[in-house]
DNA sequence: GTCTATATGAAGATAGAC
DNA sequence: GTCTATCTTCATATAGAC
């Protein structure tokens, strides 16, 4: 017993060394003993559980991702009209998205692309496909209680707009200035105008 | 003459191999003998120019942003009606941030950005900035002929969501699916769909 | 300045002892 | 399974001839 807990102990500090490391580095700056040394363990346990540094990765972005979806299938927000339901769920998303590991991981899914093509997908279908039929369940229902008028658009038209207002720039300047993170008044302006400017294009006229 | 001509072709091949292989595989995975052996000179032609590895990058990363703002600056669009202008514009920008070219810029400067602080603020300024002040005056110059009312929202904010709008989900699509193509017809979907979406909240009832 | 050839170091992966 | 030590390959950068 205590020997498969060492088994699992090093498979998990592996798998989290790896992601760190790959994470900060991307895949090719990324070098097998950076993460041998920081899980504390000899390459030779690494290649004991892996059979290269092209299968680790994709274990550590599989991992990365399903993390991801999990943390927006936790998402919580208020059940009250609209705005409001929209703001607090767009807060919280956005402080998901615009997180340290988030960023990382988009960076080196886009990074890697094209050179791991079932990542780029398996990122999108755990990343924004979960928060899109989300917002879209919630607009949905919106659109049911006459508190929205889609007809002319579209529900999932809708929430692809409204996702790219919450989180277009956001994401773009803290993809592009890594060092600034962008403060709690911005955060909420950016939720803000994004539901403001949705409900005066659909809201209807109560 | 004819020595400083060939001084200058050997200059561009090697700032030309540069860019196609760091654009491909990115800083790390471009190794200096693809560029090398693409320019079609030896290793020390191009050590004469530059003094490393990373100057090189930098000097690619800067020459490219350069002709993505040119890119950008020379963008035509009619002038009438706001719905049309934005069109018009809209269309032409997408097809410049969907184009292969584009996307790889963003996909390298994304993953380098914090090992080179510097482009990261390149790019921001000579891309997304660019195509936002071109916008910005043209929502100002709409919202003085009163086709927009922005008083509630600013025009400022109003151009950041219209090109998030625009541009999120079309770029987001291609660089995850690296291999598809967006149609002519999704393309336009996009931008019709945002521009209807900005004068639906904003568009002054005449 | 340019080329060929090479020095130097590093990184991925494995062999063999335990 | 795990570790130490090592093999092999390859990448950056330079030396020396022209």
């Amino acid at each position: 017993m205590a020997k498969s807990n060492d088994i699992d102990e090093k498979s998990q500090a592996v798998l989290q060394a790896a992601s760190t490391v790959f994470l900060a580095h991307g895949f090719s700056a990324a070098t097998t003993d950076m993460i041998q040394s920081k899980a504390g363990v000899s390459k030779a346990t690494v290649y004991a559980r892996y059979p290269n540094k092209e299968a680790l990765f994709l274990a550590v972005i599989e991992h990365q991702c399903q993390a991801f979806d999990a943390q927006l299938q936790a998402l919580a927000h208020l059940n009250s009209g609209i705005a409001d339901t929209l703001e607090s769920l767009g807060r919280a998303y956005l402080d998901v998205v615009l997180s340290p590991e988030a960023l990382a991981l988009f960076r080196v899914v886009v990074a890697e692309a094209h050179r791991f093509p079932q990542i780029g997908r398996t990122f999108y279908l755990r990343g924004p496909k979960v928060i899109h039929d989300h917002v879209q369940r919630i607009l949905d229902t919106a659109a049911e209680k006459g508190e929205l008028d889609l007809r002319s658009i579209g529900v999932a038209a809708a929430t692809t707009l409204f996702l790219g207002m919450l989180r277009h720039e956001a994401q773009l300047e803290c993809l592009t200035h890594p060092q600034a993170q962008p403060s709690e008044a911005q955060r909420d302006a950016w939720v803000h105008q994004a539901v403001v400017t949705l409900l005066r294009a659909y809201g209807s006229k109560t």
